[in-house]
DNA sequence: TCTGGGGTCCTGAACCAT
DNA sequence: TCTGATGGTTCAGGACCC
């Protein structure tokens, strides 16, 4: 525990929402829900306004309508949330080397470290001033914890929820504390707040009051430990700049279960190929392959095999994980399957030293600019490197996601990245990557809705384009997703061969909230679509609330677009108006 | 009309080696 | 040679987080 509450962390106020309110000038103050539009879907982010009919995350999104019939339901915009919050960890690191995230809209932001606050009274300056700095870039609001720990200062930002900023004096913490529900300490969720309910403690006081014996025999050795310290305030966790991802994985849950043993077969193969994809794409290889099966009565079992030694082949991992699959009972049908890589290995490291060898070969300094300029330049040598274990299929994905806003903290996936775009350049699919990562969560679909765009007010139109035609739609919804993200119109792309694909008819399609642009009447985004329609809502970030216009889908003049930036040259005052209440 | 996706960490059982 | 203790690894499942 430090002497200065000089640990800051931040969390966005209800960030998917807030974005897409700030990027929809007609959706502000109103109710916002963002999350899977599928049958099965749930809800990621609620707005301020939609909370207030009960609306939270993790909430069946069929509840959350019912809940909250008026409100504006949106598929995420990953790409979008993914810009705005390089900016913001940007601002973050003005501050302080280490900066740790801890998602999209979260991190932590050591400020000792970064010499900009060594008191409490220096410590709420920088927090107000980065708050300030925020609503300036993104027009966001975001609400600023500053603590002696890294746990206080989570439990701070939580209680300036929203648009706030509290400050916890060292030495007050466990006084502060001792009131709070023990829901509030990090690893206290639902089942061991109902194991601690069903002992009597209920408040993190009482916690601290148990004593650690008496927490070691109710949760165990690791956790009762942990808990107790957290109960009396004592958090020496530092923030961490960095740190290794342990697994890749990818999942899908179906709109119907599935009971076909071949379809199921067939979506563990395609599982498996996307897993690699993304296994390639952070620069790794892998041991153990994992095969999740969740079925129809909800129960989950994971199998999983260890490989001699790790690999990046689509191949191998296919194989186990079909090999995993024929251990698995799936009668009854199978609502989710899952294909996960763990025991990861940095394999770009062979890479990186025969890259730097190759360069030192030609002559060129492998310094830290060399390598990270590399990806021109040093095609050749790079391709050379990689060629016995990239296949063409991964680089356009990984192309992608590098151009893209270098998800993987940039200086270890540098160079093994650098080698995937050389590679890339030659080839195609550039389009791939951030679909695939997006295709997560979108059993969405919203196949060619119904009739009616054109109902009065925003949210009308956007909840009738999605609500219809459950059933057969994986496939679409991944097309969507694609489309939208990356502004190029054609539909068939990608559809990895499957099962009910929609080859021969390429109609395009538009999902609820993409960004689109007219040649006559200019930026906009969809607000709903069916029957060969499409409801187009024309504004911009910064715009006044625009008008709606309905277009037949296949409307020469409407292309996809990619998303305006929440504040640009144009845009005035969208921070003040965001800024939930 | 229940319950997403992508992760991390922990625990306990089984197994094997020393 | 047998037995028990110990420790590492693998595997499965659960809890939790955002």
């Amino acid at each position: 525990m430090r002497a200065a509450p000089t640990i800051l962390h931040l969390d966005m106020d209800a960030f998917y929402a807030s974005v897409e309110q700030a990027s929809k000038p007609s959706l502000r103050g109103k109710a916002v829900i963002v999350g899977g539009l599928g049958p099965r879907g749930v809800v990621a982010t609620a707005s301020y306004e939609a909370r207030r009919y009960g609306v939270h995350s993790a909430m069946p999104m069929a509840q959350a309508r019912r809940l909250c019939p008026n409100g504006a339901c949106l598929i995420p915009r990953f790409s979008l949330y993914r810009e705005v919050s390089d900016t913001v960890m940007g601002l973050l690191r003005e501050l302080s080397p280490l900066v740790e995230p801890l998602s999209l809209d979260e991190a932590f932001v050591d400020l000792e470290a970064g010499g900009v606050a060594f008191d409490a009274e220096a410590a709420r300056a920088v927090g107000e001033r980065l708050r300030a700095d925020i609503a300036a870039a993104t027009g966001l609001s975001g609400s600023v914890g500053l603590a002696g720990s890294k746990m206080l200062a989570k439990v701070a930002s939580e209680e300036a929820k929203p648009a706030g900023l509290l400050l916890i004096d060292v030495g007050t913490e466990r006084a502060h504390l001792a009131p709070m529900s023990v829901r509030t300490l990090p690893g206290v969720g639902p089942a061991t707040g109902e194991h601690l309910r069903r002992a009597g403690i209920t408040t993190v006081g009482e916690l601290a009051a148990a004593g650690e014996d008496e927490l070691i025999r109710m949760v165990g050795r690791s956790h009762g430990v942990g808990l107790y310290r957290m109960a009396l305030g004592v958090d020496e966790r530092p923030v961490v700049a960095e740190r290794d991802a342990k697994s890749v994985s990818v999942e899908d849950t179906f709109d119907v279960d599935l009971h076909d043993r071949v379809r199921i077969r067939n979506e563990v193969q395609r599982l498996a190929d996307r897993c690699v994809e993304r296994l390639r794409g952070s620069g790794h290889s892998g041991r153990t392959i994992v095969l999740k099966v969740r079925r129809y009565d909800f129960s989950t079992l994971t199998r999983s095999e260890t490989l001699r030694g790790p690999t990046d082949d689509p191949a191998v991992v296919r194989e186990a994980a079909a090999r995993l699959l024929e251990s698995v009972d799936t009668t009854g049908g199978v609502r989710l399957l899952g294909v996960g890589v763990t025991g990861l290995a940095d394999y770009t490291q062979e890479d990186l030293f025969a890259f730097a060898d190759a360069m030192a070969a030609r002559g060129g300094g492998a310094g830290d600019e060399g390598v990270a300029v590399a990806p021109g330049a040093g095609a050749g040598a790079a391709a050379g490197v990689r060629a016995g274990r990239m296949p063409a299929a991964a680089d356009g994905a990984q192309a992608a996601r590098g151009a893209d806003t270098g998800p993987w903290p940039g200086e270890r996936g540098g160079p093994g990245q650098g080698g995937a775009v050389a590679v890339a350049g030659s080839g195609s699919g550039e389009r791939v990557g951030q679909s695939q990562e997006q295709a997560a969560g979108e059993a969405v679909g919203s196949g060619p809705g119904e009739s009616g765009g054109q109902g009065p007010g925003a949210q009308q139109g956007l909840v009738q384009g999605q609500g219809a035609g459950a059933g057969q739609r994986e496939v679409a919804g991944q097309d969507q997703i694609a489309q939208q993200g990356q502004g190029q119109g054609e539909a068939a792309g990608h559809g990895p061969g499957d099962a009910g694909g929609v080859e021969g008819v390429v109609e395009r399609r538009w999902a609820a909230g993409s960004d689109v642009r007219h040649a006559v009447y200019g930026p906009g985004w969809v607000q709903g679509s069916g029957v060969g329609r499409v409801t187009v809502r024309f504004e911009q970030p910064g715009s006044e609330p625009g008008r709606v216009r309905t277009f037949l889908v296949d409307d020469p003049d409407l292309e996809p677009s990619d998303p305006m930036p929440l504040v640009g040259d144009r845009a005035v005052g969208v921070g003040g108006s965001t800024a939930p209440e």
